[in-house]
DNA sequence: ATGATTGTTAACAAGTTGTTAATGGTTGTT
DNA sequence: AACAACCATTAACAACTTGTTAACAATCAT
């Protein structure tokens, strides 16, 4: 998973500083010291999560949030404030506003409040973006066991699934024996060889319907899953 | 809006009354002192979220959430904590964990933590909570656990209509055996599977009506609910 | 050419699922 | 307290599916 990537707004160049330094070593930081250019850069950039310091010169981090609410529902915000009125939080938790953080805060406390919404947004996220794969003209949906087509629907059986998807995991490359077999068995000797033999049998079967797929036989080594 | 439903677990009494005492004024609050009955009483009614403090004297804050999310991926978690060690945080958030307070706390903090949670779950939760679904021909109304049809009402038992409401959440999906045992029991045994079995039985004697809806089987890994 | 490896089809046994009926527990009523 | 109504669970058996093995043909390597 690459690093997520955080906007950070913060007018105090020194706890900027500090903060960036000690954030850059769990995600991508990008820093910008007053409120317009933070909303230029979120509008013309992509981020994970925001972390807003609430009293800033020219918009303050409320004005950031609402602006950036209006664009996106979605993503986390933590505020930061050295004020520790109510009305300033109700204000911002009405406004969309995930979490804050009082100061002084510690790093630590930051990194993992970061980590928790990550964490969380990642799961949603999971939900929709499961991996499918596309190729050839299919499109194969793991978790489903589906074999989709312009023609028809497959439902594969548990290792047919498998096999296919350690294929499409190493597309283009000679996957041995061995491998295939430890990797869907557990195990490896003669018999399981064959049954593998088999089951390549199958998925040939139902994937010639489309040219440009094929599965191709390295004799004595293993099988390899060609995509043109 | 009626009131949300909290589940607050606490073991210490003086503390767990003066919370419950301010925490009604703005939610509706269910008190218990133990894990285990904190777990059934999950189990048996249900929440809008869950504070749970990690020290407790038989099984801890952790391990109530660990059950918890089994069952239920949503529901917010947010822990009470006089530990301030790293580690328990982590795994506390590894497991899903959402938010949590050290110990001592301002009760308007763990008020307004509780409240950005509503807020927020609020967006996602009115798509599953209260709300009716219409597929194929039927109108399901899972309070009421009704489903209706052009032709006839039918009332569904209890079971039937959670499993219902389970596939109508995740509809085109497999589900595994697994999944739904944990789902709906809460646990996952040969005669838990069978008993499933039974419901996937009477639920596909009940929508075989209507066309376009049905139930598929995926061998040795679960079931979909096909909507066309 | 010959033995080893691979491709393919068919058939089988084990295990899983579908279905109906019996059981046991609970609730509510008289 | 007895009874009926209802529901989840368990039992029992039928039907089905998978993964495996066997058998034989085709291909490869030496």
């Amino acid at each position: 998973m690459s690093k997520k990537r955080i906007l950070y707004v913060e007018d105090d160049e020194t706890l900027a500083f500090l903060t960036t330094d000690n954030l850059e070593q769990h995600f991508e930081v990008v820093h910008c010291n007053n409120g317009k250019a933070a909303f230029e850069l979120f509008c013309s950039e992509s981020f994970d999560l925001c972390v807003l310091d609430i009293m800033l010169p020219d918009m303050d981090g409320f004005e950031i949030a609402t602006e950036i609410r209006k664009r996106n529902q979605e993503i986390p915000i933590i505020f930061l404030s050295a004020k520790t009125m109510k009305e300033d939080r109700i204000k911002g938790l009405k406004l969309g506003a995930d979490d804050y953080l009082i100061k002084p805060y510690s790093i630590e406390e930051l990194i993992l409040k970061i980590e928790i919404f990550l964490h969380r947004s990642q799961k949603s996220a999971d939900k929709s973006a499961l991996k499918n794969y596309t190729f050839g003209g299919f499109l194969f949906e793991p978790e489903n066991y589906l074999l989709k087509n312009d023609t028809q629907k497959i439902t594969l059986t548990e290792r047919e699934a498998s096999l296919l998807k350690l294929f499409l995991d190493n597309p283009n490359t000679v996957l041995k024996r061995e491998k295939i077999l430890m990797a869907l068995w557990g195990s490896d000797d003669y018999f399981l060889g064959r049954s593998l033999d088999v089951f390549i049998s199958r998925l040939r079967k139902i994937i010639k319907q489309e040219t440009h797929v094929r599965i191709e036989n390295i004799p004595r080594v293993g099988f390899k899953l060609v995509l043109e």
